[in-house]
DNA sequence: CTCTGATCATGT
DNA sequence: ACATGATCAGAG
């Protein structure tokens, strides 16, 4: 079929509404068991489009400059929708970025708009269940200056011959993702003998979240004060660097701390910084499409934490997916996490301790592998039910993230691992790992 | 001391 | 009513 302006193409692509994908495989490539996502896309484009089933690399509708994306999006227990995974766009080929201009060929063909065709993603189905619900026009010249900016980030990695510590956290839209099926594939780089992972372009997962949710949210590239949140952050806390958290808390709020010190004082001061959770959003619009959390921890004199640093509550249910498949190997490899530091000696109480500066964490392969073999042992311990399987603190060598409690008071947090969907334990990292990953990028 | 299971005030 | 982010505090 051949379309003669966009307008024609999308009147055509509200037939695609309420479909699944085993309407158009019309060559029933698509068996019962069938985990080829990379199919779904060619199915769409000689099923629903009719284009020939050839390999011809131009844009699928190169006459209008439009590239097509089949995407899968997942419901939220909470009512919302999020993408499953990230957008995966051409390879990065190592030894031609350093002599490239950002273009956006390199990343789809001569377009800069992508119809997405969404799919419901059921863990319960097979894929050639899933239902199209939605398409969307989506054209991606209004972050074209963050999207250059994350370009250049990649660039510059593999000009100081660091492609082999490539990490998605290093960017903001454009990730740079693992390609290769085996995740063991190693290629050259130009700039070091070092041997790097295969990488492709990639929209990362929270990136086409934004898209999901707000599919004509284009941003206003002119009002963006700050390239990165690092800087935005530390520009919000930089007047209060050597000041005690009880003194920053009372300057903010007006108010006097009361007994007990809250736990989370430093999460209330970096919430009138920075701003609460929900409301970064309107603060910058980077916090808008992309992970980034902020996270507080008490160091002592040498930057060596003085606390584990926790994350939310493990769901059992969630670990029925594969580490591959997971929401948290997800969640770890696209995270930034910004971290606030406090100094204080080894007993200086909370409220004492003096702001110090911000750090930023990414992590890279390994560490995401060693976060692997965590993730497993839960998912054993749970198939298995058995609690004694739980990676607790130092179950292996080498473990960077452990299970630890997390609940009120008489929650016996192991004993009673599988009472509820929503356990009362979560993941913490060890402080090794944390100070050796403080230490990766020196900021602040 | 350090380690790690236990606990808390707050936000939603 | 309970998960969260973070610290507390007893065990060893």
């Amino acid at each position: 079929m051949n379309f003669k302006t966009i307008d024609e193409l999308l009147e055509y692509t509200k037939q695609i509404r309420g479909k699944t994908f085993k309407d158009f495989d019309i060559n029933n490539t698509l068996t019962t068991n069938s985990k080829d996502k990379g199919n779904l896309g060619k199915i769409i484009e000689t099923g629903f489009y009719k284009y020939p089933n050839n390999n011809k690399a131009e844009a699928d509708f190169a006459n209008l400059g439009v590239e097509l994306k089949v995407s899968g999006y997942i419901k939220n227990k909470n009512g919302t929708i999020s993408a499953k995974e990230r957008l995966v766009l051409g390879k990065i080929d190592y030894n031609s970025i350093v002599h490239e201009e950002f273009d956006f060929s390199h990343l789809l063909f001569k377009s800069k708009k992508i119809l997405i065709i969404w799919y419901e993603y059921d863990r319960e189905k097979d894929y050639k269940d899933f239902v199209i619900t939605d398409f969307q026009l989506y054209d991606m010249t209004g972050d074209s200056l963050i999207i250059k900016n994350d370009f250049e980030l990649i660039k510059q990695k593999v000009i100081e011959g660091k492609a082999h510590l490539l990490s998605e956290g290093d960017t903001s839209y454009l990730g740079a993702c693992p390609k290769g099926s085996t995740g063991k594939d190693r290629t050259t780089q130009p700039f070091s003998t070092e041997l790097a992972m295969p990488r492709a372009y990639s929209l990362k997962n929270s990136y086409m979240t934004g898209i999901l949710r707000n599919a004509h949210l284009i941003l206003d590239v002119d009002n963006i004060e700050y390239k990165t949140i690092e800087e935005y952050v530390f520009a919000q806390i930089q007047n209060f660097i050597g000041k005690k958290q009880n003194d920053i808390f009372e300057y903010l709020t007006h108010k006097k701390l009361a007994e007990p010190v809250p736990k989370q004082l430093s999460k209330m001061i970096s919430d009138e910084l920075i701003g609460k959770d929900k409301e970064l959003p309107t603060k910058n619009p980077l916090f808008q499409k992309v992970n980034y959390i902020i996270k507080n921890l008490p160091v002592n004199d040498f930057g060596y934490p003085l606390e584990r640093m926790s994350f939310r509550n493990l769901v059992l249910t969630e670990f029925k997916d594969s580490w591959e498949d997971s929401y948290w190997k997800n969640y770890f490899e696209e995270v930034t996490l910004i971290v606030i530091c406090y100094k204080g000696s080894k007993n200086s109480k909370n409220g004492e301790r003096i702001l110090e500066g911000i750090r930023q964490i990414t992590f890279n392969d390994e560490d995401i592998e060693l976060f692997g073999r965590t993730y497993n042992q839960v998912k054993k311990a749970i198939e298995k039910h058995d609690i004694s399987l739980l990676p607790q603190p130092k179950r292996f060598d080498g473990q960077i993230l452990e299970v630890a409690p997390k609940g009120k008071r008489g929650d016996e947090a192991y004993t009673n691992f599988f009472q509820n969907d929503v356990t009362k334990v979560c993941f913490m990292l060890d402080k090794n790992f944390l100070f050796s990953k403080l230490n990766e990028k020196n900021k602040g």
